[in-house]
RNA sequence: GCCGAAGUGGUGGAAUUGGUAGACACGCUGGACUCAAAAUCCAGUGCUAGCAAUAGUGUGCGGGUUCGAGUCCCGCCUUCGGUACCA
């Protein structure tokens, strides 16, 4: 008679499993619908309350659509190869496959606690060979190709071969990073090891030579959007740039369909404007400038060549190829000293003295083309040489940077654009009349940009070119737990792809995890595996974290093939994900490279449509209730002083005290004392407990005026991870309220786009509703459902009902969904309605919602199949009308009177009516009436003039 | 600096195209039931004044458009997220 869930939740979980109630079929009639969650890395700490907030939407959802009618495909699986299961493995020896498997275990039995509608049958796990071979596959295929820029697509590297056989590189568009062009005679006198270098400089997945993020504490490289503020993202350790031998994706080539793709998509704006702004497109003309001496042409970049009259001097990067070329004998000393300090300082410390202009002078001048002026050639720091050409022409009169520079040198400055008639526009605004600029003065700035451009291409010292900022993703990882590379090299270094038919290739067995010597992998020290092909030597560094996570989704659609990575069936019926749920915390990773991807894969005709996720949604994080530190800094004698405030910003407390703050204990040293050294030890260590989504503290170092260092803290609310002692066990919630209540009071936290902390505050209420709800269908007596037939009014509250959920449901608005059900129980509590014909429909609206509580009910009204096989009940508008309406009549807005009109009249004969109205006159108390307006629904508006 | 999102009671949050701001819930206050508590039920609850009907006021701040603005426009402030010598 009362609600138990935990006599019911049990029984059904168990019937779901036994009847296979989630397996989804690839051969229907059905339409489909995919649904998809971003997979989870399986952390040593389990599932935590933040974490089902997503699959809680995207399940009820899934749910949703299949009572519509639609075969749903909603899977879930694993990203299981990672930084932290090996960081546990060089601690503890324990195999990353052994604690991987672990971890998986626990995931599993906490999402099924939660009673999600996966359908098993298709999980996918990254580790595991049968689904790595795939990943290694895709790799071949990305080896295998090079970008035609003129059929704008992946094009076969034979193909590219065949070319050069017959005219050499001449005429080849390709998104390449070859320096020089040969002749068909010259690429067949090639050694194998001069044609595979040159074959690298076109391949969509290639090795060169290149500066990347080393992080010396992980022993590995990392890619751009591994690295945040110059720390790994993985771990919070410092990284530097270092030229190494390494894999590298061309995801470039791709950058122009990446970005004109989005327009696509169903996606949110903000997600959009990152992935533009990674992308950084932008317009504008390479330029080459004659040096003075030599023959080799200066070639730089601009997006502003209007300007090119108020260029007064260069500045190269100082690793740019040209350095050692121009600088004169007499600069070659303090030039090399320079070089050498830049070389030296790392990220971190460029990062925080960006303000602090540094520079030389080569000694060599460049010509101007236009004023053939010689102007000087300098080297900064302030260019990156892997930016546009790592050369710019500096124009002092509008650009910041150039004239910080020019007037710490006492370079040379022209004013060339008068921006009077724009009073606080800057350079950025691209406003302005030239000056001192020959034949273009007076002419607008951005007429003048494309005059300029039209010269500079008839005068042949440059052309127009566009520019991003997207760069190649680094590949590589010296690390053991990732996909092995199907490459080995010959004994001239020339790489060899392994013959598919032999993938998977699978890692060594190893014991020892520690990184090997020499910046190398830990593989490299499973001789015997390495060299297992005669004359050959396996690459020994393996994919990176997101190789395996870029192509999943296509893995569910058909996840036990062996022949292929999915058929061509199974591919050609669900096509694409419909609707992808996840965090933003993949804004520029993960959903960057999926797409790269997918569009390689569409170009070889792999899959039919050319964007993976058609709809995305970002849930927020839940965060915990926590402390926070604030203006903390080291003294002299290293013990750390300053505030800790708890989220709220109050109570405040002096570090030393008793702190709650349980995970600062764990840098304290025995007299309690916080100290530099233990806070880095701690930090160093804490692989051992480490959360991947948890930070634990944002910290910046930073130097104060007096040298001394110290770091600020800016964290307010921070991700739950079991290092910090916050995280709350989803399984002890539904434990103490069942799962449909935990379901259903997640989803009530709010919207789910939001970051919000995490309390059980509000719990009870939910907890309130499911009793009543279930309450409807009984009485002191036991089960007391009626068949007698509903009341208009009773119609009404249900249709109200659907109408409001099925609209939420598909705009993504769980919380008033659930306020919506809770409002709808209430009124039907009030006219104490236990009529059949209302709670059937109303239980199947909120199965997606509460499956188990619902599928219990169900089987009671006498149902013998799953609530989950219902269909959807359908909003019926003859419920919702009623013979009268009131309305409010209103006096300019002002609320005067209450006036019953027939509700079967349009808006048009409301106002008529409300014009003859014999009070009218009354309303308008002599004032002349201008209009009449009305809102259906909602009032008569009367417009008089005061 | 640049890009993006947001700012509403004591709290979480509603208000979908400009139309009676504060739905739904938490908390709080009072009451019923009870020896008592829990649970449940009923009533009240933006703020100010008033016994009350009611009046005034109210969506970060300052202006504007409109019969009517949380919503639209202009100028600020604050918070969060992303990004940064990107030429």
């Amino acid at each position: 008679m009362h609600y138990h869930p935990e006599n019911i939740e049990p029984k059904w979980r168990k019937n779901w499993v036994e009847t296979q109630l989630y397996k989804v079929s690839n051969n229907t009639e059905k339409p489909k619908y995919y649904v998809l969650d971003m997979f989870p890395y399986p952390s040593g700490a389990g599932l935590h309350v933040g974490h089902p907030l997503g699959y809680i939407a995207s399940d009820i959802f899934s749910r949703y659509k299949r009572l519509q009618g639609f075969n749903v495909l909603h899977p879930m699986g694993y990203d299981a190869f990672g930084l932290p299961a090996e960081q546990y493995a060089i601690q503890t020896g324990v195999h990353p496959a052994v604690s991987t498997d672990e971890n998986i275990k626990r995931y599993r039995e906490q999402l099924d606690n939660i009673g999600f509608c996966y359908d098993w049958s298709r999980e996918v796990k990254t580790s595991d060979p049968s689904y790595y071979k795939w990943t290694q596959w895709i790799f071949l295929q990305l080896y295998g190709h090079y970008y035609d820029q003129n059929q704008n697509k992946a094009v076969s590297i034979d193909e590219l071969i065949s070319v050069f056989e017959k005219e050499g590189n001449a005429s080849v568009k390709a998104a390449n990073s070859q320096d020089f062009i040969f002749s068909a005679s010259e690429w067949q006198n090639m050694n194998a090891k001069q044609k595979d270098d040159v074959l690298m400089n076109y391949r969509l997945a290639y090795r060169k030579t290149g500066y990347v993020n080393w992080c010396e504490a992980l022993g590995t490289v990392l890619a751009n959007d591994e690295v945040k503020d110059g720390f790994s993202e993985r771990g919070g350790f410092p990284v530097e740039k270092k030229a190494m031998m390494q894999w590298s994706l061309r995801i470039t080539a791709y950058a122009e369909r990446l970005l004109n793709d989005l327009d696509t998509l169903e996606w949110s704006d903000a997600l959009k404007a990152m992935q533009r702004n990674w992308i950084g497109r932008s317009e504008g003309a390479q330029v080459f400038f004659d040096i003075q001496g030599h023959d080799q042409k200066l070639e730089i970049f601009t997006t502003r060549p209007d300007t090119i009259f108020g260029a007064t001097y260069m500045v190269l990067a100082p690793e740019h190829d040209l350095v050692g070329l121009i600088t004169t004998a007499d600069q070659k000393e303090a030039v090399a000293e320079y070089v050498d300090y830049v070389s030296s300082r790392s990220e971190v410390d460029r990062m925080s003295e960006v303000k602090e202009v540094t520079g030389v002078f080569t000694g060599a001048y460049a010509r101007h083309p236009l004023t053939g002026k010689n102007i000087p050639i300098w080297l900064g720091e302030y260019v990156l040489k892997d930016y546009g050409t790592g050369a710019i022409m500096a124009v002092p009169s509008d650009d910041d940077r150039d004239q910080v520079f020019a007037k710490k040198f006492g370079l040379e400055i022209i004013e060339v654009v008068d921006k009077t008639e724009y009073p606080g526009a800057t350079a950025h605004d691209k406003v302005g009349k030239m000056m001192n600029s020959d034949f273009l003065n007076g002419v607008e700035v951005k007429e003048a940009i494309s005059a300029m451009l039209s010269k500079i291409e008839s005068l042949g010292i440059g052309s127009r070119k566009i520019n991003y900022k997207l760069r190649d993703a680094n590949y590589s990882r010296q690390r053991y737990w990732g996909e092995p590379f199907p490459i080995a090299y010959d004994k001239d270094g020339v790489s060899h792809a392994l013959d598919i038919y032999k993938l998977p290739l699978e890692l060594p067995e190893l014991e020892n995890f520690q990184p090997a010597s020499g910046g190398k992998s830990p593989v490299a020290r499973a001789e015997d595996w390495v060299n297992q092909y005669p004359g050959m030597e396996l690459e020994t560094d393996t994919m990176p974290g997101f190789a395996g996570s870029s192509w999943y989704f296509l893995r569910y659609m058909d996840a036990v093939n062996d022949k292929a990575f999915a058929s061509k069936e199974a591919i050609d019926y669900w096509q694409d994900v419909d609707l992808y749920v996840g965090g933003t915390e993949h804004a520029v990773g993960h959903l960057m490279y999926s797409r790269c991807w997918h569009k390689f894969l569409y170009d070889l005709g792999y899959v039919p449509t050319i964007e993976p996720f058609k709809r995305l949604v970002n849930q927020g994080m839940i965060t915990a209730y926590g402390y926070y530190a604030e203006n903390l800094k080291f003294n002299d004698d290293q013990t750390l002083i300053g505030n800790i405030k708890d989220i709220n910003g109050q109570n405040n407390m002096q570090v030393g005290s008793p702190i709650r703050l349980a995970y600062i204990n764990d840098f304290l040293d025995p007299q309690g004392r916080i100290t530099k050294e233990k806070f880095v030890e701690y930090y160093t260590s804490i692989g051992k407990n480490f959360n991947v989504n948890g930070d634990l503290l944002k910290y910046h170092w930073v130097k104060d005026e007096n040298g001394s260092e110290f770091f600020t803290v800016n964290i307010v609310q921070e991700k739950m991870s079991k290092s910090k002692y916050n995280v709350q066990n989803p399984d002890e919630v539904v434990e103490k309220y069942g799962a449909d209540c935990f379901r259903m009071y997640e989803m009530f936290l709010g919207p789910i786009e939001q970051s919000k902390p995490w309390d059980t505050k509000g719990i009870d209420g939910v907890n309130r509703f499911l009793r009543k709800y279930w309450s409807l269908y009984f009485n002191e007596n036991g089960w007391n459902v009626s068949s007698e037939a509903p009341t208009a009014e009773e119609y009404k509250v249900l249709h109200t009902t659907i109408k409001k959920v099925t609209e939420d449901i598909e705009r993504f608005s769980f919380n008033t969904c659930v306020s919506a059900f809770m409002m709808c129980v209430n009124e039907l509590k009030k006219l104490e309605c236990n009529k059949k014909e209302i709670l059937s429909p109303l239980n199947i609206l909120l199965a997606p919602f509460a499956p188990f509580i619902t599928e219990e009910l169900h089987a009671l009204l006498g149902n013998i199949d799953s609530v989950h096989k219902a269909s959807y009940p359908v909003f019926d508008a003859q419920y919702m009308v009623q013979d009268t309406v009131e309305y409010p009549v209103c006096v300019n807005g002002k609320k005067r009177d209450m006036v019953e009109v027939s509700s079967k009249l349009t808006p048009k004969e409301v106002q008529d009516i409300a014009m003859t109205l014999d009070n009218v006159k009354k309303y308008v108390e002599g004032k002349e009436l201008q209009r009449v307006i009305v809102v259906p629904g909602k009032m008569i508006n009367l417009v008089v003039k005061e």
